[in-house]
DNA sequence: ATATTTAATGCAACTTTGTTGCATTAGTTA
DNA sequence: TAACTAATGCAACAAAGTTGCATTAAATAT
């Protein structure tokens, strides 16, 4: 739940995602706002360890994905990644799709294609992380 | 390439994979004709640290994967997972597959069901891993 | 405006998975 | 049986991510 600069009273309300907004919070959500292709956690951990601690990121993005700004993922090599949802919240995260990423420069986008996935003999199927392999249109051309 | 109790001059063949049958190779190889399921190097590690180093286990997985005996995937963690292949090559793994975890306890199984994968504007697909998540079979019942 | 409250932060230490270099061991071949 | 060298064990390392705790700074109350 992100409440910025509301009248509410901290104490009463469900304290899971971001609260305070707070110059690491801020350099976060613009740079997701920013940049429309998903982050790794390692990339933000470079790109602004001069601005904040790594605990901080892994902290922050915890609650941003918390709070159902952003979902997470695993990329190839098993490392997480992060991309904003469209319309999901703290309640439920239902943007679950797959996932590009280039084999040569590392991007990684979200696809909003749904893949139908198998239903398996006697077994109840959750979730299903796809994660498809390949070139990207700029490595291509 | 397994090639046990040959009589080929070792200098003269390829060598990436499996060259000697020693104690190590033998254990592990008769854990995966044993176990159908894949099996996590974790499991590996905790199940044979009295037989051998965990540093012997990655370098023999890694050359079984070589000779198109194993191969690998992510599990949900993104921790690394083996399984036997069926009819693969030091040549070329042709075998790739969906994966399905049970979340309840941890299990994995191999898929031989197929996946459509989406064409992705503009971008040349090479794989896709797909892990799929749920209730097992043992754990649903 | 200032004091109070406590969420958020920085830092160091830690955990876990996996890798590397090197001396030693043990399969395989001569 | 001797020689050759792939494979091993060990210790140290690397990288991603986590935890505890003292300190800082948002947000709220006065
Ligand atoms: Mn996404
Ligand atoms: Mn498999
Ligand atoms: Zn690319
Ligand atoms: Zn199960």
């Amino acid at each position: 739940m992100i409440l910025f600069f509301t009248t509410f009273k901290l104490s009463y309300i469900c304290v899971m995602g971001i609260l305070r907004k707070t110059k690491s919070v801020k350099i976060l959500l613009d740079e997701f706002e920013k940049q429309s292709t998903a982050i790794s956690a390692i990339t933000l951990i470079e790109r602004f360890h001069l601005n904040m601690n790594k605990t901080t990121i892994y902290r922050i993005l915890d609650k941003l994905e918390d709070d159902g700004f952003l979902h997470s993922f695993l990329g190839k090599n098993g490392h997480k990644w992060y991309a904003q949802c469209s319309g999901c919240s703290s309640a439920e995260h239902h943007d679950i799709h797959p996932h590009f990423q280039c084999s040569d420069c590392g991007k990684v986008e979200c696809l909003s294609t749904d893949v139908l996935i198998p239903t398996i003999p006697n077994c109840k199927v959750d979730v299903s992380q796809i994660l498809i392999q390949g070139t990207c249109e700029e490595c291509f051309s």
